[in-house]
DNA sequence: GCGGTTTGTTGTGCCCGGCAACGTATTTCG
DNA sequence: CGAAATACGTTGCCGGGCACAACAAACCGC
């Protein structure tokens, strides 16, 4: 039961509108602004220099147009002015970037992430990371904030890994450790990297748009990230895309969460791995030699990739009976299971979906491919700026 | 990409803010209003006048508040003077009511539905119910809308009922061929029966102050309403929260959607009835008298029971670990198996949910009982009045 | 260079809500 | 019973936000 936002929140909300815009779409002139924000020329001016006043973007000559009348200024984000860093932990990796607005990525570090490392060991490393970065910043840009991705389930509140089976975290308070080994006055969010992903595909990939989607991430698990309505779905306690624990075998597998015959335990590394006859194998490397030897006619691997992907397909009709998406991403490890068993997924599609909820949903790999989770941490830290350019920046 | 609001629509908003809360929380004095709603004396002054011109509050005599100080007016909503039409076409039941601003049911008629009756030939009983009921109707009452809850899926953008198995509707224009039948010229919109009913328990019943919960509906068949970050989850085309078709059995038994293996074949009146030995039974009678007989301690019926429990608890906590909801509701026939079978629900759900997701989730009965569908169905109608009470009263 | 066209800029006005001063209704206390 | 205290409604004023219109500026085609 809240009321109706005050005036200055109309301000708040215009100067972020407009520089979400710009974020996501790159430079625009302000003609393109006032039309698609449905505003006044006089307003997108006065807002165009407030956030140029605080640094967010600068107004730029016109680009030539061929028509007549006099051109529009174009305002463009200060991409290498204005930047967050973002992380993603995975599995046996971990990876850092810079990230300016606008979306690129200025500068980044990869490096191996040794199995078992706890949150308190890993954020040494990523602080290192971020010094290792920071002697290229030019002078005078701000860092508007810190993202992690972490493949895990992260609280919403304060950002705690709860539990995250494949890094072997257990209530780690990454963000904490983080904040700690930095040392630097910028607010740290930490989210989940299907959810992040998910984020970046529905912002400035191929989910741009689209106001219902299910965003499926593999690593050594599966975890999704959900927008319904155009809203991030983050549940109650922020646990909420937890699809790869929804359990499609009544008493099957045993899944590392204590439960059984989770989808995990049907379509994740190691039950790939496990039904191509490839037991110690782990890792991203090892699944695509099995992709690639399915391929080429082996039949083990095209056997246990047909039958992943009929689960593929089974998980993914459950969930589009449910959520009614406009689309279903792929991504991670699920973007090559899905393309190398395409026509198991979408046969299971067809047998199970609802007609109504076949409709419109269309199944697509992601366009950000391996950056999805970086940009998508950046997404999450600058989401701040947007709600609130002139105070956040 | 859109633009903040404009100042007219800050007035809307806070119109409708303060309209809904009286709406939903009855008789309030505006000294209440001001601290509730954030705005000051003066504003909810105006509002309230602009509200009571339009004749859909009144203000009244202070009650005695024993305090010092001038007692604060009370403002009402025109419980008699504003009504909505709810109607809930279940299974073996029409049900029509007229409810007033506030959701009290001023009026109602109930009328045994025939199965296999179609859409064009339920629209003349309705509006015969309607017709029934007009002559109560005080003069210079006002009708702000009609709003149908359907047992099926139901299009988002025109309320045509795609299909509904239990009641053998397939693409049935429910919304058009009432119109055409009732002839009055109010806005008519149609939704899912599991909606609707979710939608008033979030309102005004267990689930208020929820953000995030489940509401399990139980009929012939078995459909959620789902509320996500405190809004409906409705997904692309409307129809999300068809949680009765999540496969659970892959292969299973045939379901009458055409796929196999359904929640809904595990946990439906039909399995139920049958696992019971009552095959030709049908209806909640029959469905009654089943949970009454493992009450009484017929082992067949308790078998029965049992089972049904424990894919309830099944295909609930697989949703827990999707949605990370706060609250799951049983409502329907769903209400009955959950109180039957308590203990297979909660014991499957400890054993297959995520711990953090099962911190905080609730299971609860709904607690406007059998009339949530159609308080439910009113509130859909009267959604559009909250949203701009001036323009749409 | 000149008209036509499109856009930036500036000044004005409307609307909304906050605020403070004042009037009013009720309770409490002497 | 009456005055002080308390809380509230009402009124007028103010600042902020955006739309609008008039004017200035920049570009095109001729």
């Amino acid at each position: 039961m809240r009321a109706g936002p005050s005036q200055d929140e109309i301000r708040r909300q215009n100067l972020g509108a407009l520089l979400r815009y710009v974020h996501v779409h790159g430079a625009t002139t302000r003609a393109e602004l006032t039309t698609v924000l449905g505003l006044n020329r006089s307003t997108i001016g006065a807002l165009t220099a407030d956030l140029a006043g605080a640094g967010l973007v600068s107004e730029g000559t016109p680009r030539e147009t061929g028509r007549a009348g006099r051109p529009s200024l174009v305002v463009r984000p200060e991409a290498e002015r204005v930047y967050a860093y973002a992380y993603s932990v995975e599995v046996d990796r971990l990876r850092a970037a810079r990230v300016g607005l606008g979306g690129a990525v200025l500068d980044r570090r990869e490096l191996d992430r040794p199995r078992n490392l706890l949150a308190e060991e890993a954020a040494p490393l990523l602080a290192g990371a971020l010094k290792e970065m920071h002697p290229a910043v030019p002078a005078g840009a701000v860092c508007v904030g810190v993202g992690v991705a972490v493949c895990g389930m992260v609280r919403r509140d304060d950002g705690l890994v709860r539990l995250s089976p494949p890094t072997g975290w257990v209530d780690e308070p990454i963000g904490a450790a983080l904040a700690a080994e930095l040392g630097i006055d910028v607010p740290i969010t930490v989210g989940n990297v299907a959810d992040a992903a998910a984020f970046a595909e529905h912002a400035r990939g191929v989910a741009a748009g689209c106001e219902n989607i299910i965003y499926l991430y593999g690593d050594v698990g599966v975890g999704a990230g959900i927008i319904a309505g155009g809203r991030r779905l983050t549940g109650h306690g922020g646990y909420g895309g937890e699809v790869g624990h929804m359990v499609v075998v009544r008493d099957g597998t045993r899944c590392e969460c204590g439960s059984r015959g989770c989808w995990e335990t049907e379509i994740g590394e190691h039950a790939l791995l496990r039904a191509a006859g490839r037991h110690d194998a782990r890792g991203r490397d090892a699944l695509l030699a099995v992709f690639d030897a399915a391929g080429r006619g082996d039949a083990r691997a095209q056997t246990a990739v047909r039958q992943a992907g009929d689960w593929l397909g089974f998980g993914v009709a459950n969930l589009v009976n449910i959520f009614n998406p406009e689309m279903v991403i792929f991504g991670g490890t699920m973007r090559d299971l899905y393309l190398a068993s395409a026509a198991q997924v979408r046969s299971r599609l067809n047998s199970i979906g609802l007609s109504a909820c076949l409709e419109h949903v269309r199944l697509r790999t992601p366009k950000l491919g391996a950056d999805a989770a970086l940009v998508g941490a950046a997404e999450l830290a600058f989401e701040r700026l947007l709600a609130d350019p002139l105070d956040a920046g």
